[in-house]
DNA sequence: AGCACGCCGACT
DNA sequence: GTCGGCGTGCTC
């Protein structure tokens, strides 16, 4: 007589008291499809209403003593959660304070039931090509896949530079792909965007065979997604994959994984904006540990959360050997006394280094904001313009076009500016469109290119051209530039905001490691240690120092930080309960519409507590939903707690 | 979120 | 006497 075995099933659902396992029967006609990791329907509350959820696990008995209700259905047997990614979905879920279901959400694509059907009818694996890694150039003989093998975590310095239309970094990361699969382990390989997602799967199938290489990012199409997913599904158990995506792509299924690496982690878009809004960074932490492979976090720069991790001995630092310096040159920012150059605002000392490159290939120029004019302004009072629909700011694209609203995009064509009803404008700033002009009459039969984030562009070739970039949208040329112009530094410098060094570093160091070997590189306008930190190319030196500030002031990531936001006695309730020190609790701050917000910080060793007792109240806020009288009709009421941790946007104007 | 349970005002 | 209001609380 078989014991009935009970499904523990969570259910797909964002609520937070609903954030646990709920125990079900299984049905006899069920028996054989309900296994661990399968989606199913099971009833809620009462019959007829039913939930998606995924079965976590089949046991004998569970603590629930109360009737239980039947499975009500499997919609697939197919294991698409696997044991790892539930394990890295829950810890990570409460790491942030935040419902498993929504970390699931990232992980698993929507079923595509075509695509499930072709994938069940094809059981026949096509036999994969030997896996033959080259060795890892630049960091000394075997080095990295020592390290590898053995499971380290690593912070590596990239190398800059380009091979071919391919930077050297992409070049790395896909021979350490391939070390780990000739170990007969699965690689994960994050990158920020799109751009670099190309680089890095050129590179790889440039060295793996096609079938050992699985793309997921947000850019797929549905049923591509969950193609490629179920690819992924076997990896590890079968044959090791090098798995390459955007941030989500860390909770990709590998049970077999030999390696992690994540590229410029200090990407904003390594950043996850949907609730709970875990970092990849912290997630490839978190699968680390639990699965005990390989991590790299790689970077020409590097963030102060890796710099963290590697004075508290998580992380080793690994620089390339020989050490690669790009030649980067400071320039005051004067305008020389070439009439040219004034006129292209631009020192005379760059000018010439720029007219002497162009004459062997194409030359960079980074500059800080894409458009013609990034801001308008009234030319009588010099009040900035704003739209009178929306109030957003006007910018104008081109030299000719209509001032237009940066945010609806409407068209400001009889604008009267309200603070002195003038009616005349003046460009304040100079955007990409304006500099490529500029430099157009500069350099007079030069090709100029703009590449900016309305005119994407990946590559370019090795005829001389002048391309006029915006941070972090430079296409890569072809054996590298042979001189790159970093205009807007002052500008950048300028920005408020708690990372702007950091940001700095990272966009003028990615735009010089895109130069030929030997090729000047010149930072116009900008002086002092951060200058001195790109001229150096000593990012952790400099880094470090920025973590002290950090320290000193109890900012992240030196301490970790928890938002919380509601109505003025759920969030005084909620920052009691949550065994933060009073001394600790910045605010609460009034945030209109009966709102309040505190900020708690933290030290990382009180993380679980802290993400512990405030997920409990939060429970509790949305059970207990006593609320002020509802107005009838009115907008709904704003939730009376919402949590969010380690969110640096309170401190970007601090 | 939904949806049932529960304890007070107008109704055949 | 009962039908139903939506405040309160739970979901295996």
């Amino acid at each position: 007589m078989p014991t009935a075995s009970i499904a523990r099933v969570l259910i797909d659902s964002p609520l937070p008291q609903l954030d646990r396992l709920f125990d079900y029967g299984i049905p006899p006609e069920l028996r054989d499809s309900a296994v661990p990791g399968a989606r199913v329907r099971v009833p809620l509350r009462s019959a007829g209403r039913v939930a998606d959820g995924y079965l976590i696990e089949i046991v004998e008995a569970g603590k629930y003593t109360g009737v239980l209700s039947d499975l009500e259905s499997v919609v697939s047997p197919l294991c698409v959660l696997t044991p790892e990614v539930w394990a890295l979905a829950r810890r990570a879920a409460d790491r942030a304070a935040g419902s498993a279901s929504d970390i699931i959400r990232l992980a698993i694509p929507n079923r595509q039931v075509r695509v499930e059907k072709a994938y069940l009818a094809s059981e026949t694996n096509p036999p994969f090509a030997v896996v033959d890694a080259p060795a890892i150039e630049h960091y000394g003989p075997g080095a990295l896949e020592h390290a590898i093998a053995n499971n380290e975590r690593l912070a590596v310095d990239a190398v800059p530079g380009v091979h071919g239309s391919i930077g050297n970094w992409a070049i790395t990361l896909a021979e350490a792909a391939a070390s780990t699969l000739a170990g007969g382990r699965s690689a994960i390989l994050a990158v920020p965007d799109y751009r670099d997602q190309h680089q890095l799967e050129t590179a790889l199938r440039a060295i793996l065979p096609p079938e050992r290489v699985v793309r997921l990012d947000a850019k797929q199409s549905n049923p591509d997604r969950y193609r490629e997913f179920l690819r992924c599904l076997d990896a590890g158990v079968t044959q090791p994959l090098a798995i390459v995506g955007n941030r989500s792509v860390v909770y990709a299924p590998a049970a077999n994984l030999g390696l992690i690496a994540l590229w410029d982690d200090g990407d904003p878009l390594h950043s996850e904006p949907l609730s709970p809004y875990v970092h990849s960074r912290d997630a490839a932490l978190l699968r680390q540990e639990q699965q005990g492979c390989a991590l790299i976090f790689m970077g020409h720069s590097r963030s102060t959360e890796v710099e963290r991790l590697v004075e508290i001995g998580w992380l080793r630092s690994v620089s390339p050997a020989p050490l690669v310096l790009p030649k980067v040159i400071p320039t005051a920012q004067q305008a020389g006394t070439d009439a040219l150059a004034v006129q292209a605002r631009i020192p005379s000392s760059a000018w010439r280094a720029a007219r002497e490159a162009l004459e062997s290939g194409p030359v960079l120029v980074q500059v800080a904001r894409p458009g013609y004019s990034p801001g308008l302004a009234c030319a009588d009072c010099h009040q900035l313009a704003r739209c009178e629909r929306c109030e957003g700011p006007l910018v104008q694209k081109s030299a000719r076009a209509t001032p237009a609203c940066a945010w609806c995009g409407a068209l400001a064509i009889n604008w009267a500016c309200d603070n002195c009803a003038g009616t005349k404008l003046r460009s304040v700033g100079v955007g990409a469109t304006r500099t490529a002009e500029e430099l157009g009459r500069a350099f007079p039969g030069v090709r100029v290119i703009v590449a900016d984030g309305e005119r994407p562009m990946l590559t370019i070739g090795t005829e001389p051209a002048l391309v006029i970039a915006t941070r972090g949208a430079e296409p890569v040329a072809e054996s590298g530039y042979r001189a790159v112009l970093l205009l807007d530094g002052e500008r950048m410098v300028a920005r408020e905001s708690l990372r702007v060094a950091e940001d700095c570093l990272r966009w003028w160091s990615n735009a010089a490691a895109l130069a030929a070997g030997g090729a000047s590189i010149l930072l116009v306008g900008v002086g002092g240690a951060l200058a001195t930190a790109l001229v150096t190319w000593r990012h952790a030196d400099f880094v470090r120092a920025e973590l002290d500030d950090r320290r000193r002031l109890r900012f992240p990531p030196a301490v970790r930080v928890a938002t919380v936001t509601g109505t003025p006695e759920a969030v005084s309730r909620a920052v009691a309960a949550s065994g933060v020190d009073r001394a600790d609790v910045l605010g609460p701050v009034d945030i209109g519409a009966a709102t309040v917000r505190s900020i708690l910080r933290f030290d990382y060793a009180h993380g679980t507590d802290v993400a512990a007792n405030l997920r409990a109240q939060l429970i509790q806020a949305a059970t207990n939903r006593r609320r002020p009288p509802a107005a009838k009709g009115a907008p709904r009421a704003a939730p009376t707690l919402k949590l969010r941790l380690d969110d640096i946007e309170p401190f970007l104007d601090a």
